[in-house]
DNA sequence: TTGTAAGCGTTATCAG
DNA sequence: CTGATAACGCTTACAA
C-alpha cells in the first residue's frame, strides 16, 4: 500500500485549487480531511467515526481505520476543543510537585480523571498565592473543563477569574464552609487540637512544635499550641522553619531544641513525617530515648512512617481517597449532575505507633 | 464604570445581526472582539496589543488594557494555538510523579520552560512502554511544541508518531548514541560498573544487589554484578523486587538477605536511596554494624542521604541540572537554532559517606 | 448513513 | 498605526 496516499489523492483532487495561506510547512499534521480523502469519505464522516462509530457503516469505518493507520493520523485536540468548547483538559495547582503529600494526592486525582478521558495540566505554586494567581490565569487560557486548587486561600483576582470562567472548581487539602465551588479536605486546626489532646492524654506535660513554612502547617501548630497550653498549663516551645520540610531540617530543629536547653523532655509535634523522621535520627544519634525521654509525632503518615525506628506516631490523611473524591466530584459536575455535597470532610486519623 | 460593558456595546452595534449557531451559552468567555468593542478598536488591534504592544499607539493600548481589566478578559490559548500552530505547550512523560528522582528533574525542567513562556503537560507512564505509547498519542493530540521523555526505550509506534509530529524531542535520564532527537542523561551500566569498582576497591569481597522493578535499575545492577564478579571472583547475591522502591521494601529485602544465610557480610548495592535507607534501618534494628559488617550503597543522592545514620554512600546524579539542560536544549531548538549537541552526558558521582 | 455549511477565537497576510 | 479577510482543523446543526 502506498505510504503517501495523501499525495496520490491530491492528484485525484484535480484542478488547481487556490493555495492556502500557509505553504503546508512541515508535514506537521495529517488532517481528518486527508484521512477522509484516502478513505473516500468526507471529513465529517471521519469525525463521526472517531467520536461515535455507531453512526458510521461498518465498511466505511473499516476504510477510515485503515486510512488512519496508514497516514498515522493523530486527532487535533486543539481544533476539537475550539470547535466544541470542551477541552477535555483539567487543570491542577499544587504547592509542590516534589512533595509526596501533594504528588500522591494528584496521582490519584489524575487517575480518576484520566479514566474519564481527561488530561491534567499540572503546575506548582510554591505555596505562594500571587504565583498561584498568575498560574490560574495561565491555566484558564487553556480553557480547561474544570480546575483543582490546593487550599482555600486565593487572591481576590484569582477568585474572580475562577468564577468568571464558569467551570467546576474543587479546592482540596483544607476545608471551608464557603468554597469557590466545591471542597474536599479536612480541618487543619481541628487536627492540631486533636494531636494536643492525644499528647496530653498520653501523659506528656511538656511539648514543642517544629513547623515548616506552610500556612496550613502553621495553623495546625497554632491549634496544637493553644489546646496544649490550655490543657497542660505549660508553654509550648515553637520552632518555625523558614523553608520547606526535609529530613535535614528535622535533625537541625531537634538539635536546636535540645541544645537551647528549653526542651529536655516531652512531646514534639512536627509538621511533616519528614521532619519527624529527621527528629528521630537526631535523637538516636544523641542517645536520647524515644519515646521515653522525647516523644515524636509526625504528620502525613507517609509510607515510610511505619518503618522508622521507632515507628512513627503520626496523623494519617487518606490522600489517595482525597484525590479520588476530588476527581469524582468534578466528574459528576462535568456530567451535568447538580452539585450535591459541595463540602466533603474526609477527616484524618491519629495513628499511634512507637514514637509517642 | 459599567461592569457589563459588552452588553452596552451590543446596543451600539446597532441592527439585528444574524444570531450565531450557539446561543452564547454561559458567559464562558470574553473575546478579543468584545474587548475591542469596549475599547473602540477592532479585534486585531487587541491581538496586537497583547502580542506586540509596540505596534499599537500608547493611547489605544491604554484603552485596551482598561477594557481587558473591566471585562476580565482571559486570552484563549486554544484558539491562539490553532491559528498560529504554536501551542506554547510542552509535554513531559515520566515513569512516576511521586518519585522524587523524577519529580525533582521535572521541577527544574518546568522552571526552565516556564521562564520562556511554555506550560508543561505532565503524565506518568508507570514504567510501562505500552502505557507510554498511549500517552504519547494523547499528548501529541494537544499539539505540543516539544516533548520530553524519560528513558530511551519506546515502542516502535511511539517512535514513529514522535517522528511524524516533527517537533523537538528530548530523552532524559539515560543515554544512547541514537536518540530520537536529543538526549541528556548518563550511562546506567557504566554507573553500575563503577559502583562495583568502588566496592572492590573499598575492600569488600562479597556483594549483593537489591533492585526495584525498573529497567534502568536492573541495568545498573546487572553491570554491577558482572563487574564485581569479574574483579572479586565471587557470585553476587541478587534480590529483585516486584514493585517500586520504598523504605519498607528496603527493610524487607535486607531481612530476607540476612535470614537466608547467603549473605552475612559484605556490600549491598541498592537501586535507590529509599531502599538503602530501609536497609540501614533494618540493619540497625538487627544490631548489625554498618559499614563494619554490612556496607550499604544507595543510588540517587536524595536530600535525606547525608542525614541517615550512618550517612548514606550513594551515587549522585544532578537532577536539577539535568532538567535544566533538557529545557535549554529544547528552547534552543524551538528558537530555531540548529541542533548542536544531540547527546549530552551529564555523568554521575559516587559520594562516599559513612555507610560504605 | 453521509454530506454541506457555519462557526469556534485566534493569528497571519495584505491593504490603507 | 489600524483594519479586513482568510485560514487553523475541528464539531454542530441541518439537509439529503
Amino acid at each position: 500500500m502506498d505510504r503517501d496516499g495523501a499525495a496520490e489523492q491530491s492528484g485525484t483532487a484535480g484542478a488547481a485549487e487556490p493555495r492556502t495561506r500557509r505553504n503546508r510547512p512541515t508535514g506537521g499534521g495529517v488532517t481528518m480531511e486527508a484521512v477522509g480523502r484516502l478513505a473516500g469519505v468526507s471529513q465529517v464522516t471521519v469525525s463521526r467515526a472517531l467520536n461515535d462509530p455507531s453512526k458510521v457503516s461498518a465498511e466505511t469505518l473499516r476504510r477510515i481505520e485503515e486510512a488512519i493507520a496508514t497516514t498515522g493520523y493523530v486527532p487535533n485536540a486543539v481544533a476539537g476543543a475550539l470547535a466544541s468548547s470542551r477541552s477535555r483538559l483539567v487543570t491542577a495547582l499544587v504547592p509542590s510537585i516534589t512533595n509526596v503529600v501533594y504528588s500522591s494526592l494528584v496521582k490519584s486525582f489524575i487517575e480518576g480523571m484520566r479514566a474519564q478521558g481527561y488530561q491534567i495540566l499540572l503546575s506548582e505554586t510554591g505555596f505562594d498565592p500571587v504565583e498561584e494567581e498568575a498560574l490560574i490565569a495561565a491555566h484558564l487560557s487553556r480553557r480547561p473543563d474544570a480546575i483543582l486548587l490546593t487550599g482555600i486561600h486565593h487572591t481576590a483576582k484569582a477568585r474572580h477569574q475562577l468564577l468568571g470562567a464558569g467551570i467546576p472548581v474543587v479546592e482540596v487539602w483544607d476545608i471551608t464552609d464557603t468554597p469557590i465551588d466545591m471542597c474536599v479536605g479536612f480541618s487543619h486546626s481541628e487536627a492540631g487540637r486533636r494531636v494536643a489532646d492525644f499528647a496530653v492524654e498520653s501523659g506528656y506535660s511538656v511539648a514543642a512544635t517544629v513547623t515548616a513554612a506552610d500556612e496550613r502547617a502553621r495553623r495546625r501548630a497554632r491549634a496544637f499550641t493553644e489546646q496544649f497550653e490550655a490543657r497542660a498549663g505549660r508553654t509550648v516551645t515553637t520552632v518555625e522553619l523558614p523553608g520547606p520540610a526535609s529530613l535535614a531540617e528535622g535533625r537541625r530543629a531537634l538539635a536546636t531544641l535540645i541544645e537551647s536547653g528549653d526542651f529536655t523532655t516531652g512531646a514534639v509535634f512536627c509538621s511533616s513525617d519528614l521532619l519527624a523522621h529527621g527528629a528521630l535520627i537526631e535523637l538516636h544519634v544523641r542517645g536520647i530515648a524515644v519515646p521515653g525521654q522525647v516523644a515524636v509525632i509526625g504528620f502525613g503518615d507517609q509510607d515510610f512512617a511505619p518503618y522508622t525506628e521507632p515507628a512513627l506516631t503520626t496523623v494519617s490523611v487518606d490522600r489517595t481517597e482525597l484525590g479520588r473524591r476530588a476527581a469524582s466530584a468534578l466528574i459528576a459536575r462535568l456530567a451535568g449532575e447538580p452539585r450535591k455535597d459541595a463540602v466533603i470532610n474526609l477527616g484524618y486519623q491519629i495513628v499511634r505507633r512507637g514514637s509517642a
